[in-house]
DNA sequence: GGTTGATACCCAGATAGCCTAGGTGTAGGT
DNA sequence: ACCTACACCTAGGCTATCTGGGTATCAACC
């Protein structure tokens, strides 16, 4: 189906992704297809330019490597990394929270 | 809270509140605010172009009228908006669901 | 009676985020 | 030789949202 419009959440998902365990941006992407059951199968034009943006940012270290020939880059997540992780997962609680309330008409039923 | 990354997800929004009743821009934006427990509060000029572009796309009809002295264009579904939306919920769960199971390593709390 | 704030509408242009479309190179199979 | 999978990269394009401006009515204040 999409594998569009990732909305804004890009770099969270990346950052869950690597927080994994730390891996390669190929092997991010082939997570996050597997994670999500398919449906985000980013292309690489997206994936690699935003591991860049977040390693610049100081969330993600890399370290090259050369398995079977070929060469790597694999990724980590740095302390800043993990405190940003943690903040997009609440930011994401919220945004989606606040969806669910819009969609569901009457959400604060129980208090007020 | 911003609505940078709402991204893809307003169309959703702004007919999910006009389903819960006929409403002029203003009052979109205010149920908006209202429903999302203040966290989506978006500018006139996000929210106005896109009322009209659903307009145009067929999925809303407008009326003008004129209450106090001021001029309003209020906002109905259609059809066609109704079905929209029935379908833009399903893509919300599909990507929220996907997000949601690659944050937590668990996906969907099935009834599939 | 002029200003301010809330209501109510509108648009042009800037900005931002992701994708398209190209490129490099290695390894393994047919 | 050729193709597919692996593995990396970038410039520019596209599209959705926001910024920042504008118009106008009404109520309240000074």
């Amino acid at each position: 189906m999409k594998g569009q419009d990732l909305k804004g959440h890009l770099d969270l998902l990346l950052l869950a992704v690597v927080a994994d365990g730390p891996a390669h941006g190929y092997a991010v992407i082939e997570r996050l297809k597997r994670r999500s059951d398919e449906r985000f199968d980013l292309p690489e034009g997206t994936v690699y330019p935003a591991l860049h943006r977040l390693e610049k940012a100081g969330y993600l270290g890399s370290d090259w490597s050369v398995v079977d020939g070929r060469r790597r880059r694999t990724y980590e997540l740095t302390a800043k990394g993990q405190e940003s992780l943690a903040e997009r997962r609440r930011g994401w609680q919220e945004f989606s929270g606040a969806v669910t309330s819009v969609l569901g008409g009457t959400p604060w039923t129980a208090t007020t």
